[in-house]
DNA sequence: ACCCAAATGCGAACTGGTTGCGAGAGCGCG
DNA sequence: CGCGCTCTCGCAACCAGTTCGCATTTGGGT
């Protein structure tokens, strides 16, 4: 896929500080570095977490800086958040994005095949007309290692 | 099934009223309250609201008190709670456990038939022996009327 | 170099929920 | 009926996660 497409799917730092000035936007430290830190892992990140790896960097970096870029990354299509459970939203990049299957008991969250959630899917469509998105909240449960703990 | 069934799936006020004496708790005002407004609605209650009906018959009756109470009365097995998308958690009785579909553009919650979930959880517990609660966490989604909004 | 809107840093506010504490009230017992 | 033990309550303070208001800084077009 190509470094310009439009929409969603970025591939690098530069390519999403480019859309954001062609937007309009600017190119700060700030930014360039929350691009960094999220371009850097594949995981699933807190803004907490994202907000500490730019204050290494950058300490004056501020996590309400960090929570109004990931909004304005959400907006723009390249990042994208989702609720794994009670405590804080997870954010990554949106080409990451996923469904999640999160153990109640440890916390471990298991990224599902969207396939998955076709017969669901399907199910939800044709008997309420109901459109899933199984990327946003994940499905809380029991993982195999806590089904029977210590038992 | 019998009013004084163990476990879930109490009947009455008094029923539970009863169970909580039986097991060293005292029955108060506040107590009463709560459980004839979860008794006299079949739909989703927030902690909120529960405790402003209550406030409407008795105003000294304080939110912590709701939450103190709903935790007891869950730990009984007679509520559960549910997350409904971003707000605040759901309670209702139990015995009206369901899953729900939400909608994330205009916040309506579908209930949807366990039997809807069953390929999933067929899914996930083969694939990953992972064993999914889907009462618990709603599915987002978009509802029939959201999904071509004025289109 | 100049200027102005965009963005930042900072703290305060807000929501949803929890906790510590002293006062008050159920209720078993004598 | 009254005692007293303990469970509960009301309250305010607190907490986590996130958002907001506002004065200040700064990117970047001209």
């Amino acid at each position: 896929m190509s470094a310009l497409a439009a929409g969603t799917g970025p591939t690098s730092v530069d390519d999403v500080l480019a859309r954001l000035r062609a937007r309009g936007g600017r190119v700060t430290n700030a930014r360039r570095q929350l691009l960094e830190a999220l371009f850097s892992s594949t995981g699933h990140r807190t803004a907490e977490d994202l907000a500490a790896e730019i204050q290494g960097r950058a300490p004056d970096v501020h996590i309400s800086t960090v929570y109004r870029n990931l909004d304005e990354l959400e907006r723009l299509g390249v990042v994208v958040h989702a609720h794994l459970g009670h405590g804080p939203a997870t954010y990554h990049l949106s080409s990451h994005s996923h469904s999640h299957l999160v153990c109640g008991e440890c916390g471990v969250a298991i990224e599902a095949p969207d396939e998955m959630f076709m017969c669901l899917a399907d199910d939800a469509e044709s008997s309420f007309g109901f459109h899933i998105d199984p990327h946003h909240f994940a499905v809380l449960g029991t993982c195999k290692g806590c089904v029977k703990p210590t038992s």
